[in-house]
DNA sequence: CTTAACGCCTGAAGGC
DNA sequence: TGCCTTCAGGCGTTAA
């Protein structure tokens, strides 16, 4: 579900929100959720563990503790997080984890389709998720250079190469499509056919957009909420993502098309994305 | 090495 | 009403 502006969004409500407090025990209904450890396991591992800060990394949550140890979690297409300090309220369906801190609130973790992960670290262990990671594209680290290179060689199409966490890490489907929309440039080019120019304009886009739909608190195209349970404002700024049959807003020509990439819908215009 | 398809799950929506 | 297909902010595994 989420793309690095949700998850930004939510690591922030995270912080805000249960920074500094101190886990007792966590309730799991799904062990497979849990990568490299098993619920006694994972329940020895946070009691007594004071969370120091909660990071973003690529489309990770990193919770470190302030211990040194950390664990880290990917919600995947429907995991997210729930504050609760009243359990009168909580009534919502697919909980699969429930923290409990030991001021009696509670951090529910809610996932439908159940493809979130949890992984433990103990401290002074660098996960290899961290290392596999390109480019964080709100970094220093995002330059054309940097892009011309991790792109050379690449004849897979310039969208496909953009989901590819190890080549730039956080942009999902959503943000690519309105990306390239955003530079006119066609879905379909050879990522290592995108000229200097072009791999310049990416550069900007990519820090403008996502920059963009952080101050929006990320796109809630069904379901996404924040850690606070509002929605996200980005969808109303949306430009291609679920626009076919639309007429195109730069062109007034064209209508928006929809297409498969890599398993996965690409929204695009045909009159402004060549 | 790169690339592309499949599978993991649950539920909503649309066609017939 | 019900059945069937398609779709969904993702990615690890596998095979070519």
């Amino acid at each position: 579900m989420p793309e690095l502006p949700e998850v930004e969004t939510i690591v922030k409500g995270l912080n805000k929100k249960i920074k500094g407090k101190r886990f007792a025990h966590v309730e799991v209904e799904l062990e497979r959720q849990l990568s490299n450890s098993t619920t006694e396991h994972f329940n020895s591992f946070i009691k007594g563990e004071k969370l120091d800060r909660v990071d973003r990394v690529g489309k990770y949550l990193q919770f470190i503790f302030e211990s040194g140890k950390c664990f880290l979690t990917h919600l995947r297409m429907t995991g997210k997080f729930i504050f609760s300090d009243n359990i009168e309220s909580e009534e919502e369906r697919h909980i699969r984890m429930v923290f409990t801190f030991t001021d009696d609130s509670r951090l529910l973790y809610q996932d439908m389709r159940t493809f979130g992960t949890f992984k433990l670290y103990e401290s002074g262990e660098k996960p290899e998720e961290m290392s596999r990671m390109g480019i964080e594209p709100l970094s220093e680290q995002l330059t054309p250079q940097n892009l011309k290179e991790r792109f050379k060689g690449r004849k897979t199409p310039i969208k496909n190469a953009l989901l590819d966490q190890s080549l730039i890490a956080g942009i999902g489907n959503i943000y690519a499509c309105e990306i390239l929309f955003d530079i006119n440039l066609s879905p379909f080019t050879p990522a290592c056919e995108v000229d200097e120019g072009k791999l310049a304009e990416l550069t900007v886009s990519i820090r403008k957009i996502l920059e963009l739909a952080i101050e929006n608190n990320g796109t809630s195209i069904s379901d996404y909420r924040t850690v606070e349970d509002k929605t996200g404002n980005f969808q109303n700024m949306l430009k291609v993502y679920q626009k076919s049959g639309t007429l195109c807003v730069k062109c007034n020509k064209e209508q928006i098309l929809r297409t498969k990439q890599a398993q996965r819908s690409t929204f695009y215009c045909p009159h402004c994305q060549k």
